[in-house]
DNA sequence: GCGACAG
DNA sequence: ATCTTGTCGC
């Protein structure tokens, strides 16, 4: 697929705050999709010592699941990990694997925040505005924001307040497990985004989605080419 | 000023 | 994220 770049990439975290701002005005809460039958999983891993990037996407059919394809893309690492900025660390190599693809995904699920951010812009706000393709955050850890106690049964979750306002949910994607953090990325509604993202739990804590972008992205199983 | 802090 | 073996539990 092909995506246009609306910035340069900053340096600095003085600079990706202005990008944010921009950008963040852009992104759409309210659900403008069209019929999903293929979600993709994004995820990045380093090597090297970390001065490389290496990003995967998985693409899978809807709502089966199953594998259809998935591309790689190597970077050097240009941004360090700064809570608040991760997009600017991991979406350059992102975009690069996404322009790979033959299939062009009608939602795309991210390893971290949508809304549920700083400044209302995680990776999935990030990577939704860039791709103009719906995006959903889904993350394994909080980063900003407060939630009540949640049952234990699958499908219950809570509001993750932030501010005064609903920002995302956390998510129990399976019974008696840790949640997960679900916020809206880009042309999605909360209530939307985490109907998609149980329908794409099988039998483990995350989506199969992220759970196949992960194993690429970590070359676990050995079933990767050297670059 | 003191903590908190996606991956 | 990454460094890393065995081990407890279903």
């Amino acid at each position: 697929m092909k995506i246009n770049q609306r910035h340069d990439w900053p340096l600095t975290a003085e600079e990706a705050i202005i990008i944010q701002q921009q950008l963040a005005s852009e992104v759409i809460t309210s659900d403008q999709l069209t019929t999903v039958q293929h979600v993709a999983g994004v995820d990045v891993g380093f090597t090297e010592s970390g001065s490389t990037t290496r990003a995967a996407v998985a693409v899978l059919s809807f709502p089966d699941l199953q594998l259809q394809e998935y591309t790689l893309a190597y970077r050097p690492t240009t941004f360090p990990y700064v809570p608040g900025f991760l997009s600017f660390r991991e979406v350059p190599a992102v975009i690069e694997a996404l322009e790979k693809l033959n299939i062009t995904p009608d939602l795309i699920l991210c390893d971290g925040q949508g809304i549920a951010h700083p400044r209302r812009f995680g990776i999935a706000c990030h990577l939704g505005l860039l791709t103009d393709i719906p995006a959903i955050g889904v993350a394994k850890s909080l980063l900003v924001g407060k939630y009540d106690e949640l049952p234990e049964q699958q499908g219950a979750w809570q509001p993750l307040v932030y501010r005064g306002e609903t920002v995302g949910a956390v998510l129990r994607t399976r019974t008696r497990v840790k949640p997960v953090y679900v916020s809206s990325g880009h042309r999605i509604s909360l209530p939307t985004a985490i109907d998609y993202v149980l329908r794409c739990i099988t039998k483990y804590r995350l989506p199969e989605t992220t759970r196949w972008a992960d194993k690429l992205a970590s070359n676990r199983g050995s079933i990767l080419p050297a670059n």
